[in-house]
DNA sequence: TACATTTTGTACCTATTGGTACAGGAGTCA
DNA sequence: TGACTCCTGTACCAATAGGTACAAAATGTA
């Protein structure tokens, strides 16, 4: 049990992160992803014996991870405010869409089942968990789901939008609105 | 100035974009281009000269004119019913999810700068088409802009969403929020 | 028919791909 | 010190990548 330094395998996990956000899984080569991780095949081989899927996944689970910790545990929890701060988290996370969000990318080049798994795990907790949220802030039961949806594919459309126009404020005028939406309503 | 039986630039085009939309950029290797369009290296090479870039350049160009013809000019011409017709067209073609949005798809995907152009004209002569349906219908001018984004993005994130969860009600249910929100304004 | 053009298949090329094998280096503990 | 683990660099591999060259077919045209 060494205690590693800096490197390590947690480390190159989120350089891994950024490597297929930017190249996307097919565009990352390894020799892309050694560079980004400063990691020789050795290493790389090491920490994930399955090559280059295991390391998509490795990534995928830390996503998974940091969403539950961050945004979908206080929503369904019905922390204060927690759909406030899931916008914010969010706007920080994605960075009004300079940054894509992997999970969706992926779900829209995964022409294999690979990451199916996952990918429709992450979606289905967030509109639930949103769902929950919407409920305990007056939303009706009925219509809660239906506007989970509408926020949550808002956000990946505002992050396509804001990215393919090279607009971040799109993506904030975007957020505007779909917060407006999630707000307790007047009755 | 050959006339082409069936086959020949025009089949290979549309048998292109399936490939892309399937496999992504990087994912569709000469090979099951090859076997997708069922011409060889020399033909391909003949149409495109300029290799797979030309070929998604191509594709760019079609989706492009088929949007212009059935969707931007009728929004934009201020035809009746223009945007519920949008909203159909936009279901089949995409067929509820089932189906990418190759330009939305490059948006996320492209981290070199080859495609950026033709994107970002896509979604702007989109959103400004249709902002000005919205004003032809009843909305403010100052509010239809923001309205226009929410609508394209929905749509681009009901892809999103019905792909990851597998599920084209989404895709659908989502639909009739945006139509319902593109409607005439109550005054 | 003869000619010119467009379209194709085949063979070939180099660079890179994802992946393996393995011999060490480095830290830890008895 | 030695044994044991964890980590890393190097060399190597077959397969495939995208792309070129070009001669043979098709296909049309005079």
């Amino acid at each position: 049990m060494t205690a590693h330094p800096s490197s390590g395998r947690a480390e190159a996990v989120s350089r891994l992160a950024e490597v297929f956000r930017e190249r996307g899984f097919d565009g990352a080569s390894l020799s892309a992803i050694s560079q980004a991780t400063g990691l020789g095949k050795g290493s790389l081989y090491h920490y994930f014996p399955g090559g280059k899927e295991e390391m998509a996944l490795a990534v995928l689970d830390e996503i998974d991870t940091w969403f539950e910790r961050e945004v979908f545990s206080p929503l369904a929890a019905q922390t204060p405010n927690a759909i406030e701060a899931m916008f914010d988290a969010v706007t920080a996370y994605f960075r009004s869409g300079r940054r894509v969000c992997l999970v969706g990318a992926f779900a829209l080049s995964d022409d294999n089942d690979r990451f199916r798994a996952r990918i429709c795990a992450y979606f289905r907790r967030w509109t639930e968990a949103l769902a929950q949220a919407l409920v305990a802030n007056g939303h009706s039961p009925r219509k809660a789901r239906g506007r989970a949806e509408e926020i949550v594919a808002g956000i990946q459309g505002g992050i396509v939008l804001a990215r393919a126009l090279g607009d971040t404020a799109a993506f904030d005028r975007l957020l505007v609105r779909l917060r407006r939406r999630a707000r307790r309503p007047k009755l």
